[in-house]
DNA sequence: CTTGCGTTCGACCGACCGGTCGGACGAAGG
DNA sequence: CCTTCGTCCGACCGGTCGGTCGAACGCAAG
């Protein structure tokens, strides 16, 4: 009763290897790819042998199911508070997109595999993935469905194009954003928001 | 002298075959992921067996290197045609949008490789395979930077983040077109570029 | 010391992959 | 008729990969 559990983290030794081995393998597969990186490769990354991996790791594919759990985890708990704790549902929307922007560029490594290895799920566990992806674009929808409501304003575009837009200019800075950089995620999420909003305010 | 030779296409049998195997290729590799995909799947899609296959073309990466040959090709053309032409800077910009979104969605397939196969390129070939992407993306720069210093608009923020913004908004649609849906590639194009162009009117 | 358990790994297995080889087939040219 | 050449493929090779097995090690409890 004491230790272990379910969930995806404890304090137990096993469970530190557990999380010392997905972060190993979270950087190899984003350096890599999912299906060039090998096994061996997570291991040594991690500082351990092949076997022993597989002690604490059932397959490959569920490292890469992992990742895509946390993220999707992390991604809807922080939008879901930043709705809740919003002034308004402007700075909803804005701070939606700053913080989608700045938490992409502090995990690119994460964001990397989810944007790239989708057709590398388990067909059974894919549908179920991208419907809690869908969720949290739902949530962006809403937010800004609720600010054009409450301001009266209107889109020029259908608002389910304005969303993949935005969510295409914020989780692109995967590709782009540059750590050694002047920009801090946060001031880059800033100045994406800037683009984004403009057309909103424009009314 | 007279047929064959060395560009990408021309009219002898081995090369309409060679066409059909890229074509094939291009199929297989952005629905299962470059690695994933096996010669025996390309070569199954295009009806042939994998010996034949290697008697039209030398290696697997050689596959993936014309994909991106191809997509480089067009994407710099198109731009250099577009600001050519362009009635003013603004409409340049505006064209250079809706037209790279256009182009994204009328061949995801192709579009998705050049996205998701980057470490997958040869080693030798990938600094300069990168650099003549980034020869596009000053054109877009260029472009942007020429309307800023005629109209005498300012822009909020850095131009090279909103080249990278507005290019990720574009590409980003590769992701979530839908070509049974309502909109035509350049419907869908002339809305992502109203909310990219508003922050520039704004000025 | 003995038992037991969590941890580690060398060696191995079956499957598959990129690529090759040698030959078979068929049409064109003599 | 035979030759030639482009096309096609069954069978095969070396290598790698995901995953397993059985044993060894270290350590705490009795």
């Amino acid at each position: 009763m004491a230790g272990g559990g379910a969930g995806s983290a404890a304090g137990s030794r096993a469970d530190e290897q557990r999380q010392r081995i997905l972060a190993g393998a979270v950087t190899v597969f984003s350096r890599r790819g999912y299906r060039a990186a090998s096994m061996n490769e997570v291991a040594e990354q991690v500082g351990l042998r092949k076997p022993t991996l597989y002690h604490y790791v059932r397959t490959k594919q569920d490292l890469l199911v992992a990742v895509y759990e946390e993220v999707l985890d992390e991604s809807l708990a922080r939008g879901r508070a930043i709705v809740a704790r919003a002034s308004s549902t402007r700075e909803a929307v804005r701070e939606l997109i700053v913080d989608r922007a700045a938490y992409t560029c502090e995990h690119r490594d994460l964001l990397t595999i989810c944007f790239e290895e989708e057709s590398e799920l388990p067909p059974d566990l894919r549908q179920p993935i991208l419907e809690r992806r869908r969720v949290y674009e739902r949530l962006v929808r809403e937010a800004v469905e609720d600010h054009l409501r409450e301001s009266g304003l209107t889109l020029p575009i259908a608002v389910n194009v304005y969303v993949n837009t935005l969510l295409g200019a914020a989780n692109w800075t995967y590709k782009w954003f540059d750590p050694a950089g002047p920009r801090t995620p946060r001031e880059l999420g800033e100045d994406v928001a800037t683009v984004l909003l403009a057309v909103l305010d424009a009314g």
